[in-house]
RNA sequence: GCGGUGGUAGUCUAGCUUGGUUAGGACACGAGCUUGCCAAGCUCGCAGCGCGGGUUCGAAUCCCGCCCACCGCACCA
């Protein structure tokens, strides 16, 4: 176990050094739970995000949308996040420091207070003679403690505003335009990514739980009485392991593990839609190089979920610093948001659906995911070591470098051909990297370190016959191939469209 | 938030107990030489005591506060 945590400890290190992932602020001497994604974080978290348009934006067929991260107070307090985004703290009045209430008062008398008015709290250590847990003074009154990030529009301080805890509700709002949209068509999907804040008490884990994070949320609006996903069928063989609540509750680490259409059958998941989405969670964190036996789904217990779910399954990868960790959630929001915003804004936000012409209010299946936690995944789960030999066995199309391109020596006019190479490359949409600096194999090396999965090298021959040699990541074996083919040979290899050993003449060691 | 441990170049680290060193090393990085394919070698170079205050003639070293990181607890809608 230590050992597997000095591994990635040293895949962070790695991180943190070539460019992955920074601490924000860190001449200031940083800030918790936000993270700075340096030149390869960056490139690396858009092809994630490229890849998850290409299942739901292409895939799916839903409509993007681009909403503010700064929203006034009445969409938060119809949303609930106002109210149920808190938790209740008590004051020290003598030495200042904060604590949960419900902590305080478990602590102090073994009762859990869970639930309980403000008021009723206030009562409860009063009648108990409560004080503070540090110095033993007296405390003052209970407070509600929200993990929105509040601020202000506009001058004057009049108008407050919160930094959206999630980008649903940017969706929700717009839902009068987007049913418009998508005209009358059910089920039909929005999606959103971007930014989103939540003020953690205490934020830890690194990268898996920041203050200010992306995530990518899709919401999927449908009939209450059909809630069928039309191609249901095309993911309906696909496999997913569940950990189901009541199992939980049991004290069970039982998997069961079912097709989609097995999964609904069964009853395990209560919702078709939720089991499509499921299953295309599944496919898409695949895609990223997670392996199939580290993903699973597990089913929240009901006093666990959100305070708008009737039924949430999250997605969980394995990984080896922190155990099973949540990078998606398949949550079934029935009519609360649409109910509420109607409610509070005074429209209608009804649909009227068929030949009846009957009127429903819309339900909704949010597959809402995180983008810095399945990076983190991704990276955890690439970082090999064989030997003294440590790199990042990235899928192809994901690494942040695709080519690095080196001329074999400084000298004979090899750089200048190098970098028309380089140029040709880039020309051609391919991320090419030129690296001329110490020997061939530290430049092998460095380039294994971040992931890059093909080597261009430059030698004596290329200024003969204009070919080069090129070099596969994940087993050093070389081909030579002609400088005109390359930019084609490159592409296809980086999306596996051929195979290594048959994109030009092997090279001898 | 609580309790514990820690913070010295890009990275890893010596020095801290017992205050006074031009703060040492290794790796990495850069320049040059060398090098016809997997972290070779040589020369030179860049670069550091988390932040703020205090004690002291003098602080990386002692004291206080803060910040950050790690472990455990709590939290994670």
């Amino acid at each position: 176990m230590l050992e597997l945590k000095d591994k990635s400890e040293e895949m962070m290190e790695l991180a943190r050094r070539r460019g992955f992932i920074w601490p924000s602020f860190e001449i200031y001497g940083g800030v918790g739970g936000f993270y700075d994604f340096g030149p390869l974080g960056s490139v690396l978290k858009n092809k994630i995000i490229q890849k998850w348009r290409e299942f739901y934006l292409v895939g799916e067929n839903f409509f993007e949308i681009d909403s503010p991260s700064v929203m006034p107070e009445e969409v938060l307090k119809a949303s609930g996040h106002v109210d149920h985004f808190v938790d209740a703290m008590v004051e020290c009045k003598k030495c200042g420091n904060s604590f949960k209430a419900v902590d305080v008062a478990r602590e102090a008398t073994g009762k859990d207070i869970e639930g309980m008015k403000e008021a009723e709290m206030d009562e409860f250590f009063a009648k108990n003679k409560v004080k503070c847990p540090d110095c033993g003074g007296e405390l003052g009154k209970v407070f509600l403690f929200n993990s929105m990030f509040r601020t202000f529009i506009g001058p004057g301080s009049q108008r407050v505003g919160y930094l959206r805890p999630e980008t649903a509700q940017g969706i929700f709002i717009d839902f009068k335009r987007l049913q418009r949209y998508a005209r009358g068509r059910l089920p039909f999907g929005a999606i959103q990514i971007g930014k989103g804040y939540r003020n953690e008490i205490s934020p830890r884990q690194g990268i898996i739980r920041l203050r200010e994070f992306t995530m990518a949320e899709a919401e999927v609006f449908f009939d209450p009485e059909n809630p069928h996903h039309p191609n249901f069928s095309s993911l309906a063989d696909e496999k997913i392991r569940l950990w189901r609540a009541e199992d939980q509750i049991k004290g069970e680490e039982k998997i069961v593990e079912v097709t989609a259409r097995e999964a609904v059958e069964k009853n395990y998941i209560h919702n078709e839609l939720i089991a499509y989405y499921a299953a295309l969670t599944k496919k898409f964190l695949m895609e990223l190089g997670i392996p199939y036996e580290h993903i699973r789904f597990r089913e929240q217990k009901p006093w666990q979920r959100a305070h708008y779910s009737s039924e949430t399954w999250d997605a969980e990868v394995y990984t080896k610093r922190f155990g099973w960790v949540e990078v998606a959630g398949i949550a079934n929001r029935t009519d609360y948001d649409l109910s509420r915003h109607a409610k509070f804004s005074g429209e209608d936000l009804t649909m009227t659906v068929g030949e009846s012409g009957r009127k429903i209010i819309c339900h909704v299946v949010e597959p809402s995911y995180g983008i810095d936690r399945p990076l983190y995944c991704v990276l955890e789960h690439a970082f090999v070591e064989e030997g003294e030999r440590k790199y990042l066995r990235l899928k192809k199309w994901l690494a942040p470098v695709e080519v690095g391109v080196f001329p074999l020596l400084k000298r004979d006019g090899l750089p200048e051909k190098a970098i028309q190479v380089q140029n040709l490359l880039r020309s051609r949409g391919l991320l090419a990297d030129y690296d001329d600096s110490g020997s061939i194999g530290r430049r092998y090396a460095r380039a294994d370190e971040i992931g890059t999965p093909y080597c261009v090298t430059v030698d004596h021959q290329t200024l003969e016959d204009d070919t080069v040699t090129v070099r596969d990541r994940d087993t050093t074996k070389q081909v030579r191939v002609s400088i005109e083919k390359l930019p084609d040979v490159l592409t296809s290899l980086l999306h596996d469209q051929i195979n290594f050993e048959n994109v030009g003449t092997p090279v001898k060691k």
